[in-house]
DNA sequence: TCATTCCTTGACCGCACGGTCAAGTTCTTC
DNA sequence: GAAGAACTTGACCGTGCGGTCAAGGAATGA
């Protein structure tokens, strides 16, 4: 899974056979449908992991602090380490986005950190610390710096990931408070 | 050409065939190896047809304005725009990212607008209205709020494209301004 | 030791794809 | 109206894919 999740990130989702997978990881073919149904059906479950990976690592990161800001600081720093070690797995959520039978998986996933973070944007709105306006744009306003500051500074140059979340906690917190 | 882009963006590039475009305009498919080399031809002619058009409604728009985040504000409004107008082809671009032999193509055409970005973050520095860090890094945040808020709300939720506009440009003014 | 289940192999299948091309039709030019 | 260029057709080709399956090893249990 590992392989494959790499060779899908490297080639693309389409170009890269089932018959290269199995070679890298050095076995039969008939032994990748013993363990998966089919291709498509692979792909979901890295999807999967992944977003429950980078969740878990989200929410571990927040449980230290209490106050809104902070966790959502937290947040960002925990997300743009947890794209920096996964580069690869990057470029399978921007595929997943692009067929409409990965859409809905990937969709749930992206919900569910959306919802965490409106939760924290609420907190802080009540709390007086974030300007008062939908919740929701903001939250996804927040997502969008993270996942665009991840994949052009620290997937493709390469640059410090606690530089790179230093300036999206500023840019954000910043646009938040308003 | 237009056909072939909507076609790309509802299933995909790769489950889109040759044949489907050319039943889909009405023609045979030795028509298209006239015009086009390949299909994957066809797409990067697509792609740059959308970033050149992009790139046009956004000078066009922040003409009429001096100020550096004036400038900003019109950009922003009038990406939101063109992305409500062409939901389908957000699709595009995010494929585009996920293959090596697309994603040069892609690079370029936001190269450019990344510069453009820069610029405008450059001269807001010089005239005191942006706070003093690195420009790029405002530049991507701003685009990545941009991308995102088109995408998910715009594209996804069908939310008025100036009522969004309005919320991007309050979130990024502040975080640029710090 | 045999029986049964679990696991693995890789040749093979059917299919659908991107791309070709011989043939035919329309347009342009003189 | 002849000659030739520009354009269009769709049957066809080779290839490589996702997926199957008969066959055959290990492991387990009695």
């Amino acid at each position: 899974m590992e392989v494959a999740a790499r060779k899908f990130a490297e080639n693309g989702f389409h170009p890269t056979s089932v018959a290269e997978i199995v070679a890298g990881v050095g076995v039969g073919k008939g032994v990748f449908y013993w363990y998966f149904d089919s291709k498509d059906q692979l792909f979901l479950e890295i999807l999967h992991e992944a977003q429950q990976d980078l969740r878990r690592s989200q929410q571990h990161a927040i449980n230290d602090a209490i106050e809104p800001l902070r966790r959502i600081e937290l947040g960002i720093r925990a997300s743009m380490h947890w794209f920096s070690k996964n580069r690869h797995l990057v470029n399978l959520f921007q595929f997943a986005a692009t067929e409409e039978r990965f859409a809905p998986a990937l969709r749930r996933g992206q919900d569910v950190a959306l919802a965490d973070a409106v939760k924290h944007v609420k907190d802080g709105i009540v709390a007086g610390a974030i300007r008062d306006t939908e919740p929701e744009v903001l939250a996804h306003a927040v997502l969008g710096v993270i996942t665009h500051l991840a994949r052009e500074l620290v997937q493709l140059r390469n640059e410090d990931p606690d530089a790179v979340a230093d300036a999206a906690i500023a840019f954000c917190l910043d646009g938040l408070r308003g």
